[in-house]
Order: structure tokens, then C-alpha cells, then sequence
DNA sequence: AGCAGTATGCTACGTACGTAACATAGCTAT
DNA sequence: ATAGCTATGTTACGTACGTAGCATACTGCT
């Protein structure tokens, strides 16, 4: 499902296989696809001559629960202390910090309306 | 291992169960917990009546693994992309913006170091 | 038409996993 | 001591998964 993900949810099972880490037989990565097809996790249509899967739940909606479990399994499950931690212990340059905080600026001015 | 994580890097098999959504059986948990410590992934010791495990992997190992996997399925890999738009796209409180500039103002004046 | 090359469909087999059931060991209260 | 609770160990069985192999269908090339 990451694999899907990370290639914007839009994948053919070779694009998906090519992701994964020891990948497995292709076979075996169209068996699992066709699995996760059959619980409901993914969709296919036809792209020319091949499958291209996606996720049957939104992109968006994937990230913010992704998010919020990243925050639970290593910060607390406090998603501030998860964003002050990155700063901290993470190396960013100068123009990293600058657009971190230019984007708080912008929350800011976000909030007030 | 999750679950191990975000119990500190020390629970026991039925704390490991109370935090599984579905949570299968107990023997089920005990069974994988040792599966993974065969395959390396977990230690344990005994604390008085019962097994306490770990990862075999330190916390802050993990956690950055985590943030970077995180980063390469959803946000195009970019750590820092990653950052702003969770500022911009999470709802925050005004002192959690302000924890987040303090974080970074600190992150400057270590960079200068 | 004939022939590669590629993608899906299907089958069979070994291993991993989820589950249940029972056995063993240690601790506690009576 | 003994009964009861709890935790681990072990076994057996059904399902899920990883793999290999072959069949079928479509496309493009000669």
C-alpha cells in the first residue's frame, strides 16, 4: 500500500514491485495485489495493456491517518511534540528553517480569519 | 513492533495486545512475538513473573526509519516538504505555533555553532 | 500469417500465520 | 499442603501468503 502511495496512487504491479525492498516474485506481487483487491484496499482499472491499481481511500485521508499513527507508535501521540522534535533533531539548512517558518507565519494569518 | 515502540520499548504480550486494533488472540500475540524474536527483530527478559520484550533496533533508530518512510510514501521523499505542509495543512493552536518558531529559533542559533 | 514480447489467469505446493486446546511452572491465599 | 490464578511451552489444524510454472490474450514486427 505505500508502494501505491508513493507512486501517487496510481500504479501498475511491476511500478509497485520495482518499490518494494527484496521484492518478492512477480507473481507473488500480483497475487498480493489481487488479495488486497478482493478485501477491498485496492481498485483497478485498465490502462492500454495493463492493470493500474489504486487505493480505494483517498490519498489525503491515508496521509492524515499515516500522520497520526507515526505520532502515536514514537511521539506520544502529540502531533506538536512530534513537530518540535523534527525541528530538533533533524539537520536543516537555513532556507529549510526559513520556509518552516514562513509557512507558520502563514498558518498564523490562517487562524485569525 | 509498533505497539513494542510505543510502549516505551518495553511491554509485555498482553500490553502488546491492548494496543492492537483487532487485537488477535493471545496466542496468536505470543506466537508472533516469537517469531520476531527468532528472526532477530526482538529481545526479551524476565521481569518477575513475565517476559518483557524490546526491539532488537534502538527507539530513535526506529523512529528515524519511521520519519523517513513516512516522508517517502506521502510527501515525495522531502523531509522539509513534509514539515510545511503539515504546518499548513494540520489545524494549530496558537502556542503550538508558537512552540514550533521557538523550536526553529533554537535550530538557528545551534546551526551557527 | 507467423512470431516474439508482454500482461493476466490459474493451479499446485511449501511455508508462515491465526487459532484453539492442553500441559507445565511459579506465585498467592486459605 | 492445596486449590486457584497467571504466564509460558507445545501441539494440531485451517487459512493466508510466496513461489514456480504454464496457459491464454493482446500487441507489434517481419
Amino acid at each position: 500500500m505505500d508502494a501505491v502511495f508513493a507512486l501517487g496512487n496510481r500504479a501498475s504491479a511491476e511500478q509497485i514491485r520495482a518499490r518494494l525492498t527484496n521484492p518478492p516474485t512477480d507473481s507473488a506481487v500480483r497475487a498480493m495485489l489481487a488479495r488486497l483487491e478482493k478485501k477491498g484496499c485496492l481498485r483497478h482499472r485498465y490502462d492500454g495493456p495493463r492493470f493500474m491499481y489504486s487505493a480505494s481511500v483517498s490519498p489525503t485521508t491515508a496521509k492524515r491517518t499515516a500522520v497520526r499513527r507515526l505520532a502515536q507508535t514514537f511521539f506520544g501521540g502529540s502531533l506538536p511534540q512530534m513537530m518540535t522534535e523534527l525541528v530538533a533533531e533533524e539537520s536543516w539548512t537555513e532556507a529549510e528553517l526559513d520556509a518552516m517558518q514562513a509557512e507558520i507565519e502563514r498558518a498564523r494569518t490562517e487562524r485569525r480569519k
